[in-house]
DNA sequence: TACAAATAGGATAAAATTATCCTAAATAAA
DNA sequence: TTTATTTAGGATAATTTTATCCTATTTGTA
């Protein structure tokens, strides 16, 4: 469904939500253990997600990763995907036709069109802010 | 969401489904031309859907790839794709967790549930047969 | 039986994704 | 100003996916 780098993504973004929410910036080598991923392809990530402008980055000394305590709110599930993995996974074909809508659509058009919806009803109603404390209430996990 | 090689196999099972109605054998070429993808790519997908008795194969001269007819309709979309990709879009964590369940999901666990339980909808109730109708009727379209 | 036509399958190659390593640039503190 | 720390980013490698090529095997027909 997602690429690895955007699994990694998605968990490495919320982990440094929750540790903005206690002014707490972290460092690829604190996220990529906590999610359990290989580091230097987490930096990776990281960077892609600073270019988007779904994190901050503070370089030099005493600096790291972190995501401005108000904006926690307002990020969705949707914008870190996109960052990573583009939105093919919204508007593209589910048979990777060039070409498909309603006028000429693939075999599966429309039966994929409730998939596709709830997918991105999925996306877009999921807040940063919930997915980092559930993880600090342990409700949900990171890794294993 | 799908392989390119799902993609292919999906199409290229529907195509040989339409040309069963007719009592026709098809070969690769003929099947990579009329969904345009690459040929030889196309005969290893359908080496494993006839390993997995989606389709049939029939060696020599005179021969091809069909679909008994009687047996169309009682193909689900669900078995061509659990044929080329797996069940790990239907059993497989969201975010790539090894051990993703109730007692320890990971952050898109309980989002993710109809999600998937749309795509699995999705993929149990679409038969071989009315997607090859809707292709024979010009309904829908296997390239472009 | 010999031949032609067609699938099966092994060996490679190309491209994309995932992953690692090393150096440059920035920056806070001593 | 120097040093230590930390992100940025280029180069490269490993792995997986996608794609191609060639030969073996099967089988219907002349």
């Amino acid at each position: 469904m997602f690429s690895k780098a955007c699994e990694y993504g998605v968990k490495a973004t919320i982990f440094i939500a929750m540790k903005s929410f206690e002014n707490k910036r972290v460092s690829p080598k604190e996220i990529s253990k906590e999610i359990n991923s290989p580091q230097a392809f987490t930096a990776k990530i990281l960077q892609a997600l600073v270019r988007h402008n779904v994190i901050d980055s503070v370089k030099g000394a005493y600096g790291g990763f972190k995501i401005e305590k108000a904006k926690i709110s307002t990020i969705k599930l949707s914008e870190i995907v996109k960052a990573i993995d583009g939105d093919g996974i919204y508007k593209g074909c589910g048979l990777g036709l060039k070409q498909c809508d309603q006028d000429h659509p693939c075999p599966v058009h429309d039966k994929f069109v409730r998939v596709r919806d709830e997918l991105n009803y999925m996306l877009e109603s999921t807040t940063l802010e919930e997915l980092a404390l559930n993880i600090k209430s342990g409700t949900s996990f990171l890794k294993v």
